[in-house]
DNA sequence: ATTATCATTGACCACCCTGGTCGAAAGGAT
DNA sequence: ATCCTTTCGACCAGGGTGGTCAATGATAAT
């Protein structure tokens, strides 16, 4: 394991992207070491060189992507924010600059607690926990509550609005499946996002507070 | 397949349900004939007596589930109610007691035109495509517009509407992971369910029209 | 030029699981 | 007793599994 951090960067990273896409697609049990070797592009005996086991390798990986989510996208939401849903829509903005810069990281993350058949190593356990927690945290921490309409109930209203934009971004993921990402033009969909965005406000926001 | 639809409703239900689950969680490709037989409770040569091959038995399952699905929900949506909220509250119920009598149909068909690396015979496909089409415009179709409020895109306050209660019914399902259906009181679900549609109504529409 | 160390390969292993077959046996009806 | 229909599960060839290892290439030290 040593061996493969001495590896240059981009052949890590041939490596990594590989191995995440195939766990993500396939789960922990299903997903084909001989598969990820030759979507790597290297030899078979390489794989147990750098990591001496299939579950090694799902282990690094989970600690490489809960460390990767951290940095890019938890340790960089403006907590000085306190307008909810303007939070929301910079987050949404970290989230996707981490994603195009690593897709897979995401995919992988959203499926390995589940496929994973087998007792997690406990400090990564915790480190997937504490994020879990903290990341939550973090979107309704500090939040100026008076922004909000005085007759619904503001924790519901936090739910139905986060609801909204994570059916926004599931309905683009699905409409943009199969184009690759280069060749997107990004700019109307934020657009659109922002008008969705903006109709949330009309909607759960006291009327005198929007627009300002 | 004749043979098939000749054994007693029970049988028929038990092999059904086990091939259901098995293609919904492996996909077609992954998904074991073994494992079905096993689940099932019958010899392996019963399952290519019934249906001649693994193909057919998808094949079939796919026309049966989708056929349930238009009987038990598409086929009782109530258009005769205008109230675009109350008709997405009414058919929230129709599908919770379709899925109630039948989980299985439901997260196969959620994964079938995805996973199914072989081309479906195309009434097959055809029937799904109009189902999805027809169920989709039932939805939208003789929606009393003046309800909503005047300053918002209405087919936007459409899909926010959408992804608010796709969101709650989520996130409930998660909540629920591994509960048996049968021992769960669903009362205080539905109850808060209400809530979260009454704050819907108070944000989309307009003032007057609330609370009628 | 020789040796020693490290990096890399892919053929190979024993094992498991696959979709599908088939001979045998068990009922059931006449 | 004869036929037909059901039922079973051992069995098949084929393919995929995670993991190993002898062989080779590369690099540097002596």
């Amino acid at each position: 394991m040593e061996k493969f951090k001495g590896l240059d960067e981009e052949k890590q990273q041939k490596i990594l992207d590989a191995a995440l896409l195939e766990f993500a697609e396939h789960g922990y049990k299903k997903a084909s070491t001989n598969r990820i070797v030759k979507e790597a592009g290297i030899g078979k005996g390489m794989l147990f060189y750098y990591f001496k086991s299939k579950k090694d390798l799902y282990e690094f990986l989970a600690e490489y992507s809960l460390d990767f989510v951290v940095e890019k996208y938890f340790s960089r939401i403006d907590m000085d924010e306190s307008d909810f849903i303007e939070r929301l829509k910079h987050t949404s903005q970290l989230k996707f600059e981490a994603q195009t810069e690593n897709k897979n990281v995401f995919n992988f993350l959203g499926t390995f607690m589940l496929t994973a058949d087998f007792k997690l190593a406990p400090h990564i356990q915790k480190k997937y926990e504490t994020m879990q927690q903290k990341g939550n945290a973090m979107l309704y921490e500090d939040v100026d509550l008076s922004l909000f309409r005085d007759d619904v109930d503001v924790q519901k209203a936090f739910k139905l609005i986060r609801w909204s934009i994570e059916g926004y971004q599931n309905e683009l993921l699905h409409k943009l499946q199969g184009q690759s990402m280069a060749s997107i033009d990004f700019d109307p969909y934020w657009e659109e996002f922002y008008e969705y965005l903006e109709i949330l406000k009309k909607s759960f926001y006291k009327e005198g507070k929007r627009d300002q």
